[in-house]
DNA sequence: CTGAAAGCGCTTACAG
DNA sequence: CTGAAAGCGCTTACAG
């Protein structure tokens, strides 16, 4: 629309150099007041705002990082996509929100590093892409994963302890007096890691429980979505044997499987209690309200930003990789 | 991480121009398909990949567009944040998603410009901002503006007729024989636009059915979430005449209303009937399900994309700015 | 405290 | 069909 504006026009109108200009723009301390404002008056009077282009091509970096999730429409991911844009914005940075779906060939492409030399980096949450894909990671930028170690590279992580929150959730459970509780989630286990460990975490609590487990019990799913849960649910109320308890990997499954349950004419928690993971804002609202385990997001965010900025500062570092682990917290509500 | 690649290295192992090497890169037509080989052989050998950065300088553009919504986490704005996204990839294009939290500040620096010269354009759902800003607006960038016409300046927009939504979400109220017809989401006009027009068709239908309307059945909310919609209905239950039917101005306030209703007792649809505007994912999927009015999110998604390229492609176009309405679809599920 | 000059990696007229 | 050279707008040693 507007004319472009260079720092050498500035510079002409304000009678000094383009140094002098590029200094007052980057705030160098070392500038005369009265050139200062001269300056300023120039961009001022111009509308002059610095190209970024220029500048990235210049300083080899772009300002910019990835963020890269299976998806957005999933409320987990969209908390946690704006706690991170919230942190990297305070850094100065830019954040470019990436959908992979959960396809192997997007992951593939964001090991690649996304977009050439679009971005300094990526924080990283894998779906599709586990240990058993042998990537020795190589990715062309620095990278935070999100999530379980799925990968043997040079990577920082930040998750939180699935086995250790699943199991809270069924140590709830059982403190409810329960004693027949499935789980809703199981996936296969050579890729979706994190269902691993949530399945792992709920095993434990049930035989520490002294309950038995039987495979009937561990529904598996496609995905963890909404009608994956819902029909999960259908799956468990037409065998043998009902349940008196339902954990569910995420909360979505979990409000999948309540709606299902309703409709069944089964009342939770009367008949069947439930609890999830995840702590969306829809568990606070949903009818019953969801008992649930809530990670710290806010800690997830905050430190998948923080460490990316010190790998991207910093790149020749030789620090060994970092695995951080937030906390987590059980939130009792209706449905338990 | 690895050593930075230029195109002259490219050329100087493939032993050709650097010219040559852009050829090849940017799919020329005339290159020599011996000399192509070539090139492409160094290319895979260097494990070159073109700077973003540079080509933008050079180009004045850098294939990015922004997409500025007031929040993320809102399922409404997070699909079509991913049909965009989609369109825009389609196009070559890169999406770098803006929230803006409603908040005025943020939304008018979307029209400065956003970041600089980092986008090529932006396309742009106002919350905050309204017609009585009296902004003529003033975009650095081509701007395609989703949602009523805000502003006086020289934008593209594309909508769906708020108007004629809610007055077919009202009117399937009063074919199901309810009298009492209540609205939840009406907000101060002065900047809510599009409140403002879906509390119009309300008013529309309801008179046309030969009902008579009275504030008390208007509720106000502060924003279109979850928790409005259950204050909101919380009032209505309070009042004097309770009604048999609220028309949500937005399907969270719906869902916030229904679960208020749930507590209080109240059966829906038996007692009082709802329905929504928006058919997010989660309609769907509660208790009951919610009947709503579905815009075409695909073609808002597709033409938003189409239309802001059209502009950035051919910037000095006097083309007048252009209104396109996409169409909505009643759905009619188990609230009503 | 400020200036003149080089160079980041690319594309694009201009020649040939 | 290909090469040599200029220039996009910025920052950064290097001088002074």
């Amino acid at each position: 629309m507007s004319d472009i504006v260079s720092g050498a026009d500035v510079a002409a109108l304000a009678g000094v150099s383009v140094k002098t200009v590029s200094n007052v723009v980057n705030g160098y301390e070392h500038v005369r007041p009265q050139t200062r404002a001269k300056v300023q008056q120039a961009i001022d009077d111009l509308g002059y705002r610095p190209n970024l282009s220029a500048r990235s091509l210049r300083k080899g970096q772009t300002g910019i990082i990835a963020l890269a999730v299976p998806e957005l429409t999933s409320s987990y991911f969209a908390e946690l996509a704006r706690g991170i844009i919230e942190n990297a914005e305070e850094k100065g940075l830019t954040v470019l929100v990436d959908q992979t779906d959960g396809r192997r060939g997007r992951e593939l492409l964001v090991l690649q590093g996304i977009r050439s030399n679009l971005v300094d980096g990526a924080i990283f949450s894998p779906l599709a892409l586990g240990r058993d894909d042998g990537l020795t990671l190589r990715a062309k930028v620095p990278l935070v994963l999100l999530g379980e170690r799925v990968f043997d590279g040079d990577v920082d992580h930040v998750a939180f302890d699935n086995v250790a929150a699943a199991r809270a959730a069924v140590e709830h459970l059982v403190s409810r007096g329960r004693t027949r509780i499935a789980v809703i989630g199981a996936q296969n286990p050579r890729t979706a890691e994190t269902a691993h460990l949530r399945i792992q975490g709920y095993r434990d609590a049930v035989r520490s429980a002294g309950l038995s487990t039987h495979s009937a019990f561990e529904v598996q799913v496609d995905h963890w979505h909404r009608t994956d849960g819902a029909k999960a649910a259908r799956r468990l109320l037409s065998g043998s044997s009902r349940p008196d308890a339902i954990f569910c990997c995420n909360d979505v499954l979990a409000l999948g499987a309540m709606r299902e349950l309703h409709l069944a004419g089964v009342r939770v928690p009367d008949d069947i209690a439930v609890v999830g993971i995840d702590d969306i804002e829809e568990a606070a609202f949903s009818t019953p309200s969801l008992s649930t385990v809530a990670p710290d997001k806010a800690a997830l965010a905050k430190l998948s930003v923080q460490l990316l900025v010190e790998r991207i500062s910093n790149p020749s570092s030789r620090t060994a990789p970092r695995d951080i682990q937030v906390g987590f917290e059980l939130i009792v509500r209706d449905s338990s």
